[in-house]
DNA sequence: CGGGGGATTGACCTCGGTCAAGTACGGTGG
DNA sequence: CCACCGTACTTGACCGAGGTCAATCCCCCG
């Protein structure tokens, strides 16, 4: 069942953000993970040797890829397809305890934030609260209720919206595998929501308590630099995209935003699928689905090739 | 030439935003000096006593007063005349050196970021580049030049925008007397600037080396604390500035903006006047100064009356 | 008094929102 | 296998808020 393979060194051995079916225990080697965390910075996370397994949460929880995992010199790998993977945690509740502890505590260890920390003050971190499953559609939070956990997200996409009076949704933000939220409203004492977010898909996330993640702060300078360097970083973006919206035409939106998904995918440049749906992608942008819809004919113009849903950029810049 | 004032307990002494041409020197009694930080947020400052000068830096720098001063106890203060200290200033160079020396500790010690420490730490606080003068649309700097200051703005009022590459301006921000900026900047390690900063009238701003004010968040949690605090809720602004202007029209966006301005500078909504020229509201809002100059029109239907350059805001919630 | 910058007003146009109809696609049930 | 339905997306027609351009007004200042 499981197949050996030999991987030279440097290779990329799972990309983030692509889907995937199988998982590689290490034979020999090591090997290295490391994200591209929202913000666009590539962080290393994590080394792994022989006898670890990497790539299991996107097939325990049926998502894509959240980090990428790259040979670290000359490694052999046996890939152990989904289905067989799924067919032992079955048959074992152990395994079935094992593989969520497993997932949960990646999860934490691997967000970029910790990512300063040596591999034991990660392995003294806070456990948090297992994978929760948010079915799709169903909300993680709501508007003015108390702030209560910072969010790691596993698997499926999340979406951070505000409701107006007239009942309108504006979408604020969309979270993908591998994101950190609620980050900005773990640093107001005692604050509310000022988003709901809702489950875009069947979404995981391991829920840590504020209050142990800002234990966690006190005790390591590094953490609250990390954060403080995202929330500035932050700030740079919203400022861009007010900007953009202010000044740009729909077209011209909707191809920065896929230059930059691209980039912070990870994605091939020279063709790749759009991992929402195409109305989510309006609401991220501000617009109605009849004019993103009008926006794709006009991509051309701004070196966009779209063929149905493939993508294609053909001049890349920043 | 002076003139003693006797105050009852709890009065309002000088009012953050208000021009001023006069300073009290504390015969007896303490004054509670605070301001309401960009954010919204009203900090305490400090704690004067008999015999110190309160109000020297609108007077000195020909701005508006920056922090507010309230009678802790009853107080008896005499009233100095601007011309009177601008005289004693002239005639002697120590004096002069004196009031400055004063004006840059006090920028320094009394920004929202520091108002957790105590007096000794605040004593024990780097003293920044005093006082400087940036003429009225001068640059404080540009856009992508390495960043190697925290400004304080002591008097005048700052813009920062971004030029897009058509050559139009953006402005993201203004800034009043007593703001502190290019925090999100300093915690950029090694960045750039991603805006331009401009005086719009003369301005006088403290410097503070970025590396020195590293130093201090180092030494104190609160301030890296604060720092997070405050930067997390521009976050919180900037989304709701977004939300905005994607569903508002713009006599709604300048009724909200109004309404804002009024609370942080803490004017009199029974009748102000609006401390820009009316151009720079439009910039700041992201509008034409033709809409701008449309919306004042329809703004008694939003419960808000203008006669000249006089705003009165008739029904005041959040 | 003339000049210049800011503000206002009017005429016009464009982009994108709105409404409505149509298409493509996948799943379900007979 | 096809009829039916619901969802996502596309296309067209129309409209309105706000941008653009030009003329004018207002007020301060030399």
């Amino acid at each position: 069942m499981e197949q050996k393979e030999f991987i030279q060194s440097g290779a990329l051995v799972l990309q983030q953000g692509m889907p995937g079916d199988y998982v590689y225990k290490i034979e020999s080697g090591t090997i290295d993970i490391s994200m591209r965390d929202p913000d666009g910075e590539e962080v290393f996370l994590a080394e792994l040797g022989p006898g670890e397994i990497i790539g299991e949460m996107a097939v325990m929880l049926g998502g894509r890829r959240c980090a990428s995992a790259r040979a670290h010199g000359d490694v052999v790998l046996s890939r152990i397809p989904g289905q067989e993977l799924h067919k032992r945690v079955k048959r074992s509740g152990a395994m079935h305890a094992y593989m969520m502890r497993l997932i949960a505590d990646r999860a934490i260890r691997n967000i970029s934030l910790f990512a300063g920390l040596s591999a034991e003050e990660k392995a003294s971190l806070p456990k948090g609260e297992g994978p929760v499953l948010y079915p799709k559609k169903s909300y993680l939070f709501r508007e003015n209720e108390p702030i209560a956990h910072l969010y790691v997200l596993c698997s499926g996409h999340v979406q951070h919206f505000n409701t107006t009076d007239t009942g309108q949704e504006i979408t604020v933000e969309l979270h993908k595998p591998g994101d950190v939220f609620c980050k900005s409203a773990a640093c107001l004492h005692d604050g509310f929501f000022s988003t709901s977010t809702r489950a875009i898909d069947d979404a995981y996330v391991i829920k840590l308590p504020i209050g142990q993640f800002k234990e966690v702060m006190r005790r390591y300078e590094t953490v609250a630099d990390r954060l403080l360097f995202s929330l500035a970083r932050r700030n740079m973006i919203n400022q861009y995209e007010m900007e953009q919206r202010a000044t740009m035409t729909a077209p011209q939106i909707l191809s920065s935003f896929l230059r930059r998904l691209c980039y912070s995918y990870g994605f091939d440049p020279h063709g790749f699928t759009l991992p929402y749906k195409k109305s989510l992608v309006a609401a991220r942008l501000g617009m109605e689905t009849e004019t993103l819809s009008r926006a794709w004919a006009k991509l051309a113009e701004y070196g966009i090739i779209v063929d149905g849903t493939r993508i294609t950029i053909l001049d890349e810049e920043a």
